[in-house]
DNA sequence: TTGCACTCCGAAACCGCTTTCGGTTAGCCT
DNA sequence: AGGCTAACCGAAAGCGGTTTCGGAGTGCAA
C-alpha cells in the first residue's frame, strides 16, 4: 500500500504493451481491441494504478480545477455562508472530477493579482467570485483575460456574464410588504455601502414597497451601516434617537439585524411587539439570537452546486449569459415580527410609563 | 492583456536565448552572468510571461499543493470556523507559493476515497484533516500511503504525527472550577459522542475538575448529546427533569449551548442567576444568544496559519512528532454564568412560587 | 497469389518547464 | 604559443501522460 505510485510506463512494462496502447485502452479508445482493453483496465486495478494528474493535465492542456476566491472580511463575524458554498461547488465539479481551489486575497488589488496569477500560470481553468462591487474591477479583469467566470451575485440588472444571486429587491418588497400590511408605516432600513451590488438592490426593493403603499419615503429611515453587527448597532441607535422613530426595521443581513436587536434591547424595547425587526440570510443562528430572528431565507445550499454546475458550462463555452439563475428568498417568521401596537407610543417623546 | 498565455519558448525567441538558458536566469542559477540574467528578467516582466505551474510542477515532481478535508457536516449550523481556518491555510500556504484545494466526502468511506485519489494522483503533496475520532482510519490510511499531514485536533495524548489542538481537558477544568468556585457544587456536562477524541477530552476535564473538588460524579449529570443545537436542547431538558437538577451546565461546543440556552428559556429559566452555562469555542455569535454566552475561546484565526506552517514542515521531511502544538482556551465571561443563588430550588419539587 | 481493407498496436511527437552535461569562448599563466 | 581554468550558454533528456500517424498482421475477395 506504500511505496512509490506507480506510472503508466511500469504499468505498461507489466503487460508487456507500450505506453500508447496502455494509455488509450485506458481512455476507452476504439482502435484497441476488447481483449487488450479488459486487460489492461483489469491490471490497472490490481496495481492500483493512479494518473499522475498533473502530467495529464498538462498534456490536455486543462489544469481541471475551477478557483474560488473568497470574500474579504468587513468584520469580525464568520462568513457563515462559506463553507455550504464550498461544499456545493466541491460537489459540482467532482462529478467531472475537477478541483476545487480556494484563494483569498487582503485588499482589492491583491485580489486583481491572484485572479491574474491564478488564471494566467494555467492553475486554473476558471474562477467563482462572491459579493460584487458596482463596475468590479476583478469581472473587468477576467473579461480581459478571457477566463471564464461566475459571479456569486449580479452588479447590474442587465450583464453580460454568468451569475446566480437572489433577488434582493423582490425579498424586501416582500418583507416591507409585510410589515406594512400588519399596519406598520415607519419602517426603517439599514443597509450597507452602496458600492456593494446587494445593497443597492435591497434598498431599491424597499423603497419600491414603501411608494408602492402611498408612503413617502423618509430618508432619516435610510440608514447605511457599515456591514457588521456593530455597525447595526450603532444606525439602530441613531434610528432610536429620531424625533419620530420607525416601529419596523428592515435589515440587510442578519448579522447587521443582530446588532439591531443589540441595540434594540439596551434601550428595553420589547421586540416583535414593540418594534419589529426583520433580517436577510435566513442563516441557522438566528433561531438562538433574542429573541429569535425573523428573517428573508434562501437555499444557500443551492447556491453552491448551481454556480458549480455554471462554471463548468461556461468553462465548456457556453453563452454566459444563459447562465443567470435568480433564486427568491421566503419570509422566514420567527419572533421579531408583529403587529403594529395601536398604543405604541415612541420612547422618546417622555411618557414612559404609558408603554410599561 | 488578452491572448494566450507566452511560454517560456516564446519568450526565449524573443530574447534569441534558448529555453534553458532563459529558465535558468530566472531561477537565479549562478552560471548565467548577471548582464543576461538582469535582461532576461527585464523581458519577462515585460511581456507579462507566467510560468505555466502544471508543467513546473509535472517536472520539479512536486503539486505545490495541500489538500483540506471540510469536516462533514453533523448539524445545520454552519461551521464558523472552516471560513477562518481556510484564510490561515492560504495565508502559510501562499507565503511558499503553494496552493490550497478543498475537498470534502459525504461518508468516511468517501472520505478515505478522495485522500487516497488526491495524494496518490499526484494532486497534492499534503493533508490537512479536522477533527480526528479514535483511532482514525484516515490517520492509519495517510501513514500507509505516506502521505504528509497534520491534524487539527488529536486522537490521543501521544500520537507519532503532528497536529494543533486546543487543550480541551485544560478547558474544561477552567470552566468547571469557575463554576465550583462560584458555588456550584452540581455541575453537569452535556457532550458529543465518545468516538470523537475531543468529546472525551472535554470530559475528562470536566471529571477531573469535579473530583479534584472532592465531589462524586455523577452519571445522571453527564449527557451524551447529538452533536447540535438540537442534541444540547434534549440533553438539557433530560438534565431539567432530574430529581436533583444541576446549577450550572457545561456544554462541549457552542453550538450545544446555544441549544441548552433554548431548553432552559423554554422552562421559564433565568440564565446567569438561576442556573449557569459555560460553551466551548468562542464563536463570536454567542455575543447575540439569549442570553450572551460565557463560553472558553480559542484563537480560531491562528489555528489555520499554524496548521499551514506544519503541513509545510512535514512535507519538507521534518519529524512530524516536533510539530505538535497545543493552544489554550481562555474563559470569556458574558451573561450566562454566575455565582449559585442562596436561596436555589430545585423546580420541580413543587414551590414555583419562592422562585419568582 | 496478389491486392485491399480492416483491426490492432507501437513509435514518436508533444504539453511547458527543469536540470544535467558538455562544449565554446575568453582570460591568464608559464 | 600552448595549455588550463573559469565563465556562460546550448543541447538534450527527462517529468508522465495524450494523441497522431504509420506499419504489421489478418482476413477476404479477385
Amino acid at each position: 500500500m506504500a511505496g512509490k505510485p506507480i506510472s503508466l510506463k511500469v504499468l505498461a512494462a507489466h503487460l508487456d504493451l507500450t505506453v500508447s496502447t496502455v494509455s488509450r485502452a485506458l481512455n476507452d479508445y476504439s482502435d484497441i481491441s476488447v481483449a487488450t482493453r479488459d486487460r489492461v483496465k483489469r491490471a490497472a486495478v490490481e496495481l492500483g494504478y493512479r494518473p499522475n494528474q498533473t502530467a495529464r493535465r498538462l498534456s490536455i492542456g486543462s489544469p481541471e480545477t475551477v478557483g474560488y476566491l473568497m470574500p474579504r472580511y468587513s468584520n469580525s463575524i464568520a462568513e457563515p455562508f462559506v463553507a455550504q458554498l464550498l461544499q456545493g461547488l466541491g460537489d459540482a465539479l467532482r462529478l467531472r472530477q475537477w478541483d476545487l481551489l480556494v484563494s483569498h486575497a487582503e485588499s482589492p488589488k491583491d485580489e486583481l493579482k491572484q485572479i491574474e496569477r491564478l488564471y494566467q500560470s494555467g492553475r486554473v481553468g476558471g474562477m467563482v467570485i462572491s459579493r460584487p462591487v458596482k463596475n468590479d474591477p476583478r469581472i473587468r479583469l477576467m473579461q480581459n483575460l478571457k477566463c471564464p467566470f461566475v459571479v456569486h451575485g449580479r452588479t447590474a440588472k442587465s450583464c453580460d456574464y454568468a451569475w446566480y444571486d437572489i433577488d434582493g429587491k423582490d425579498a424586501f418588497i416582500t418583507s416591507v410588504n409585510h410589515l406594512l400590511g400588519m399596519g406598520h408605516s415607519r419602517v426603517a432600513f439599514i443597509g450597507a455601502p452602496l458600492q456593494f451590488e446587494f445593497a443597492q438592490d435591497r434598498l431599491n426593493g424597499y423603497k419600491i414597497a414603501i411608494e408602492a403603499h402611498g408612503l413617502e419615503l423618509d430618508d432619516d429611515l435610510i440608514q447605511i451601516a457599515d456591514f457588521s453587527d456593530e455597525g447595526g448597532e450603532v444606525s439602530t441607535l441613531q434610528l432610536l434617537d429620531l424625533e419620530r422613530p420607525p416601529t419596523a426595521i428592515v435589515c440587510v443581513t442578519d448579522t447587521v439585524a443582530f446588532g439591531c436587536l443589540a441595540a434594540l434591547r439596551s434601550r428595553g424595547y420589547e421586540v416583535g411587539t414593540e418594534i419589529s425587526v426583520i433580517g436577510y440570510d435566513g442563516i441557522n443562528f438566528g433561531v438562538h439570537s433574542n429573541p429569535p430572528l425573523s428573517t428573508m431565507a434562501q437555499p444557500q445550499a443551492h447556491a453552491g452546486r448551481r454556480l458549480g454546475d455554471m462554471i463548468m458550462a461556461v468553462i465548456d463555452g457556453e453563452d454566459p449569459t444563459k447562465h443567470q439563475e435568480l433564486q427568491r428568498a421566503h419570509l422566514l417568521r420567527r419572533d421579531t415580527d408583529g403587529p403594529l401596537q395601536p398604543a405604541a407610543v415612541p420612547r422618546n417623546v417622555s411618557n414612559l410609563e404609558d408603554t410599561k
